[in-house]
DNA sequence: CCAACGATAT
DNA sequence: ATATCGTTGG
């Protein structure tokens, strides 16, 4: 038996919106620990994992651990119907093919329950070892969305430099090219507002933007974004949501060619 | 000669706006007794009914009983011509195959004047008779608006069942199944936001959803709908328009089958 | 948090 | 041209 209750129901929402552009199928796992997930989006390019902690919850039962298998974008068909200060009530049965959605209206005048049917997903969950990186940016979460969706509109990739003075993102494409340099900032009004760099190394590496500007999907959910980078390793992306946990995405670097791809001889 | 003025001229625009997704073209009736319409939608399952009371009117001169048939697209580009605040004046003679509308800017700064052509329309009136209803729910427009939207989402029809706490809409689809339950409540801080169910007999039917979702076009017309319901009479689902009269659209329930429509045997 | 307006997509 | 979505303002 599995129930979640959350007051702050619209973070639900927020966090389906941040995986279902990566995502269509996912198997969410649910435990004493907390409401997980971890999937490849549909190329198997990309990582994408979730945590929600059970103390981030208003209320938390799980008699054992389950994996449920969900199509995103119905899970956000409903979580839809829901306003946006419902309370999100979330329930499961061991063995059931569905899950049930209820939201509460902040007045409790109106009570609405939604039962969504599972699917079967082979879930295939890898162990993410913690990983030393050389550098890790911490910047406004929307600063960043904004960067991808701009060197987007550029070229399809993204060289992400990092030096102790600050992070500078790079792309080139058929109509000319573009770098765009964050200089390490902290003394600002909020603290959200600060751009910060953690280096021990320095680093560049390169990556596709397509995966970049899906990760940014998330924002919503936080107001700074971490990225934290390691030559040979897969960036990783991270949205922390308060009090719960985190989404991250993690994208292994394009091997660096020399120069261009318009070279033809490898 | 027919002449009726309406200082409030954006009534005149969220009232044709209520109809024309349902009646592309109708026939408006002119009497002594005020300004009204009735017509099937193009499908003919859905009635509306309108009635603008000569009473509600800032001027109103209507010197024979007259019909006129418009095409509703046609009226909502004219009228789209006014601004919001401006005064309408529409005018119409006996034996013309036009009609007018006059604008006048709150400043009389700008008048303008628009004339359409009128239609041949076979004006199949019928009367309706006053019914008594097992149950009358009225609620917040904007909320019943939303649920029907939502469950436009998941499934096909919406089943309304009414008790004395309250009215549930359910629906079935695809990806799941929804209820959602609305109580009674008249404790609230302004009476626009109170839902009250007036029931004399439990009653539960079901209805076509994408009727339900043209008939909240109507929503901008006033804070409260009005539903009432029997079994084998079709729904009243009435949008008062203050002072002057109301916008009521009448839909026949489904026949409940039983049960799925996946049974292939009739 | 809800409503109105503008922009975008069909 | 119209309907829906997203954004901005109250």
């Amino acid at each position: 038996m599995l129930e979640l209750r959350l007051v702050q129901g619209s973070l639900l929402k927020k966090v389906v919106d941040a995986i279902r552009d990566l995502v269509n199928d996912a198997s969410f796992d649910c435990s004493a620990t907390g409401f997980s997930l971890q999937a490849m989006d549909s190329s198997h390019v990309a990582l994408v994992a979730l945590l929600l902690r059970s103390e981030g919850f208003d209320h938390y039962r799980c008699d054992r651990n389950i994996s449920m298998g969900m199509n995103l974008n119905n899970m956000a068909k409903m979580l839809r119907c829901a306003g946006n200060d419902d309370i999100i009530t979330f329930k499961g049965d061991d063995g059931s093919d569905t899950v049930s959605f209820m939201f509460e209206s902040p007045t409790q005048d109106k009570i609405s329950d939604f039962e969504m049917k599972l699917m079967d997903i082979d879930s295939e969950r890898l162990g993410i070892p913690e990983a030393k990186y050389q550098a890790i940016v911490r910047m406004p979460s929307t600063e960043f969305a904004r960067i991808c969706k701009d060197l987007g509109s550029i070229g399809d990739t993204v060289v992400i430099s990092v030096t102790k003075e600050g992070v500078k993102f790079s792309t080139r494409g058929d109509i000319g090219s573009a770098n765009i340099v964050c200089r390490q900032n902290t003394d600002v009004d909020k603290p959200e507002q600060a751009t910060t760099v953690e280096m021990n190394d320095p680093v560049s590496l390169t990556f596709a933007l397509r995966y970049m500007n899906s990760f940014t999907k998330a924002t919503p959910l936080s107001n700074q974004v971490t990225i934290s980078l390691s030559s040979e390793l897969p960036v990783v992306v991270e949205y922390k949501i308060a009090e719960m946990g985190y989404v991250r995405f993690y994208l292994a670097p394009k091997i660096e060619e020399e120069e261009e791809e318009t070279k033809p001889e490898v």
